[in-house]
RNA sequence: GCGCCCGUAGCUCAGCGGAUAGAGCAGGGGACUUCUAAUCCCAAGGCCGCAGGUUCGAAUCCUGCCGGGCGCACCA
């Protein structure tokens, strides 16, 4: 049971009864005590009564002496709660006994689909995809730690016209020598000589117009051709996922492809619904409230002039594969802000056509830009997307780079092990901390430091109590009585006991901000209370106690992380 | 032109209806015969873009404006 739970629900009846009705109490952590209510201010109006007296009938009312040693209305009617010591050692060594660390399982669990990734087949993985790889990946790792059934849903960008180049970019290189340089890890520029062909060379664009026919038709040497670029190139997302230790897996490629067969039914559907409109021969869905440059109404064209069928009629089989197949009733979108208007479109013609309806409902979760240290999008010195490896590499080298200099008289291997943990650590922490719709620029100084909101200061809190317990010799026992002797325990206890409700909260939010500015403040809570409470020292009940502490802040921090997706080391 | 996102301390960001607006960094001052000082403590730092409005109460909600970014028919 978390804190605020057990305030909320002591203090709710109270409420209910002195305003008629159910309300919710308002409990939050406060300055002035440990928490506080605010649901007598806002109830003043409705009851035509000062806020002042509501509180002190509800305070009158309320059950809070076995769980507060003070309550009092304060100010214009905040209710100022100070939880009894007692309480506190109480739902500590509940949580101390329970391996979900005061987490329940989800009551109500449903599917949930995340669409996360997304790179493109015969193309370089660039920053724009580490947002999503990292977000989506956290939801993944939260709703299914909290019990729900999830799916990973890699929507590879693996169909369409730009196979015909790239095809036929393979059979000129002689598909020996053309595979070999695709598999080398240069996707970039197996891509840049195909479209540079493409571009110029009028006898390699016909016949590459002609190869996406042959794709489409089923022709078995091209159809072949293109499960050679899709493999080698999943081979190597598959690498890339193992270096960010994202725990996307070869199952979870669910390309364009996999719905190009029901494309028709998207269509066809549409049509009998009466919802499609042909538009300059392009068969197009108008949903209402959307309109272009010219003012006109915005279509989602599902087939274009030309026969082919156009993105919107793949997400709109998408969407109706994961409702109607695989049974989600969550459906999340995991992609850029810039989507938004697309998404919206997609969402509202499937709404409108009946595909997506309650329980079932779609989110976007959308996300800003990564800025360099200029303030603007992140380019490389040529003008083009960063690669994500060259981003993460440099990451890892940087951290190992710090773990070498601190400790020089580490062996290579554990070196390396930790430059990588706190390395990507560092960056995948940078992307999550900060609200998802702000761009955020990528400071490796900012990143990497120690200091402040960062992965390497939690992952060094968390190496601090493993070297304890190493001293220690022992684990803490989990039936030993928690004594708080002073404020920085105490703080350090209540900071413990508020992980459900922020994991509570991101579940449906998935703001992982939320969780990550927890997870700091529970690190900076334990620094205070290392700094103050002696541990190994202390005499043995006490030191049994704070070992027990200690051991919680742990084991929560490396829940946390964990739920971020970013490893915690033994030492630092 | 329309739409979306963002303007909070010098910098990077929280807070999104409640009390004196919070962190971290940088800059200033302290603490290592003591479990990792890669840490901790203290002080300083703000017309919350601007102007109206709603409210007992607005950084937070509404309207308008200003500034920055991004979208807006056959590429995904």
């Amino acid at each position: 049971m978390d804190l605020e739970r057990l305030l909320t629900d002591r203090l709710a009846p109270a409420f209910a009864t002195v305003a008629g009705g159910p309300v919710d109490p308002l409990v939050r952590r406060s300055p002035r005590a440990d928490f506080q209510s605010d649901a007598a201010l806002a109830l003043a109006r409705r009851l035509g009564r000062p806020p002042r007296d509501i509180a002190a009938e509800v305070l009158a009312h309320a059950a809070l002496d076995d769980v507060c040693a003070m309550a009092e209305v304060s100010g214009p009617g905040f209710l100022n709660l100070t939880v009894a010591d007692r309480t506190l050692t109480d739902l500590v060594s509940e949580l101390a006994r329970d391996d979900r660390l005061g987490v329940p399982p989800t009551a109500a669990p449903e599917t949930v689909v995340v669409d996360y990734s997304g790179p493109n087949v015969a193309k370089e993985m660039h920053v724009g995809h580490l947002r999503s790889t990292v977000i989506g990946d956290a939801a993944a790792r939260l709703l299914e730690w909290l019990g729900h059934r999830v799916v990973r849903v890699n929507h590879l960008g693996d169909w369409g016209t730009p196979f015909g180049m790239l095809i036929e970019h393979l059979v000129a290189l002689g598909e020996a020598e053309g595979a070999d340089e695709f598999s080398m890890g240069d996707l970039g520029s197996f891509y840049r000589e195909a479209r540079a062909k493409f571009d110029t060379d009028e006898a390699f664009r016909e016949r590459s117009r002609r190869r996406v026919v042959a794709l489409q038709g089923g022709d078995e040497r091209t159809r072949r051709l293109w499960r050679l670029l899709v493999e080698q190139s999943e081979r190597y997302f598959l690498a890339v996922y193992d270096l960010l230790d994202v725990t996307l897996t070869g199952d979870d490629f669910q390309g364009e492809s996999v719905y190009h067969d029901r494309l028709g039914a998207v269509v066809d559907d549409l049509d009998r619904l009466g919802l499609l409109v042909d538009s300059d021969g392009a068969a197009c869905v108008f949903p209402p409230g959307f309109t272009g440059r010219d003012g006109e109404p915005l279509p989602l064209i599902v087939r274009k002039r030309d026969g082919g069928y156009g993105y919107p009629a793949t997400d709109l089989a998408a969407l109706r594969h994961r409702i109607d197949e695989l049974g989600a009733t969550r459906l999340l979108y995991v992609v850029g802000l810039p989507q938004r208007q697309h998404l919206a479109m997609v969402f509202a013609t499937a709404a409108t056509a009946g595909w997506l309806c309650p329980p079932a409902r779609a989110e976007h979760l959308g996300f800003g830009s990564i800025l360099g240290a200029d303030g603007r999008m992140l380019r490389s010195r040529t003008g083009e997307s960063v690669k994500l490896v060259g981003l993460l590499e440099e990451a890892v080298a940087r951290a190992t780079e710090l773990a070498r200099t601190k400790n020089p008289d580490w062996d290579d291997r554990t070196t390396a092990e930790t430059g990588r943990a706190v390395g990507i650590g560092a960056i995948k922490y940078a992307d999550l901390a900060t609200d998802r719709a702000q761009d955020y620029v990528l400071d490796w100084e900012r990143m990497l430091s120690l200091d402040g909101n960062t992965a390497p200061y939690l992952q060094y809190a968390y190496s601090r109590i493993q070297s304890v317990f190493r001293r220690a010799g022992a684990a803490a026992r989990p039936d030993a009585p928690v004594i708080l002797t002073g404020p920085a325990e105490r703080a350090l206890a209540i900071e413990l006991l508020g992980f459900a409700a922020v994991v509570a909260e991101v579940e449906w939010s998935l703001e992982f901000h939320r969780l990550a500015g927890y997870l700091h403040r529970l690190a900076t809570s334990f620094s205070a209370f290392y700094e103050r409470c002696p541990v190994l020292r202390a005499p043995d009940e006490l030191r049994q106690s704070r070992l027990l502490l200690a051991e919680l802040t742990a084991r929560t921090l490396r829940q946390g992380l964990h739920l971020l997706g970013i490893r915690t080391v033994r030492r630092m």
